[in-house]
DNA sequence: CGAACATATACCCATATCGGCAAGTGTTTC
DNA sequence: GAAACACTTGCCGATATGGGTATATGTTCG
């Protein structure tokens, strides 16, 4: 048993949750404000369960908290679990700036190589 | 045709991409400099296919460069797609510097209505 | 209590994904 | 050219995923 995971379950983990596009959707959404299920539904065209679905999945990671308010359900936004994500991405920031100096430093150098080889 | 497609290409989405706790392995490993595949194998202790095939991945989704060396591959970081990722969760930033702030404004308007309640 | 409303779940299908293993491809060396 | 590397690809099996449809659950209202 137990014997092979074909992938890190979406439940567990951020990063997973907000790789599928349509919760990223539900999640810029909800910045504007709680919204019970049904409009989330709605604004952004998917089937009443299918957002049920993906409203479940944000729930268990902790992106978004619910409360009952009559028949409806509220969502509501936390979007603590997104500085994780924001975090990591920006132990890459270096990087990503330094893509085009580096370019540009090689350029240099090779002008630089071909200057010294004119000189000789 | 194109019936139902269970989820986004993983191969053409930087979220998806990253959602693999794996390929993020390797994209921190790259950060300390261009390596030939079999050594990001060795080093994170996967098997060689397996590393091929996460570093395919992310060389779709341009997160990584490969270029010859004799009978080696190496594999160098491209961090720049990963900048998309960083920009998205930082639209949420005021929301989770916000979020002990809104909590405590919730509270402090109960507090705020019971005691109008005791004052009447 | 029964109808109406708002959601959540269950179940099914087609496909994507990951891991392991076997085999194929490109490159150097003798 | 053959052997030795260094990888990449193909194929298989087990499971996760997303979408649809039907059904169950919980809440309010008359």
């Amino acid at each position: 048993m137990f014997a092979l995971m074909a992938r890190a379950a979406t439940t567990s983990d951020v990063f997973n949750a907000i790789a599928e596009p349509q919760r990223r959707d539900i999640l810029m959404l909800l910045r504007a404000g709680e919204r019970p299920a049904t409009e989330v539904a709605e604004e952004l065209g998917m089937s009443q369960p299918g957002a049920s679905k993906h409203l479940r999945v944000l729930r268990e990671v902790g992106l978004v908290h619910d409360r009952r308010e009559g028949k409806q359900r509220l969502y509501t936004l936390d979007a603590r679990g997104l500085r994780s994500v924001h975090d990591w991405t920006g132990g890459f920031e270096q990087f990503w700036k330094e893509s085009f100096e580096r370019l540009d430093a090689y350029v240099q150098e090779l002008k630089q190589e071909d200057r010294s080889k004119a000189d000789e």
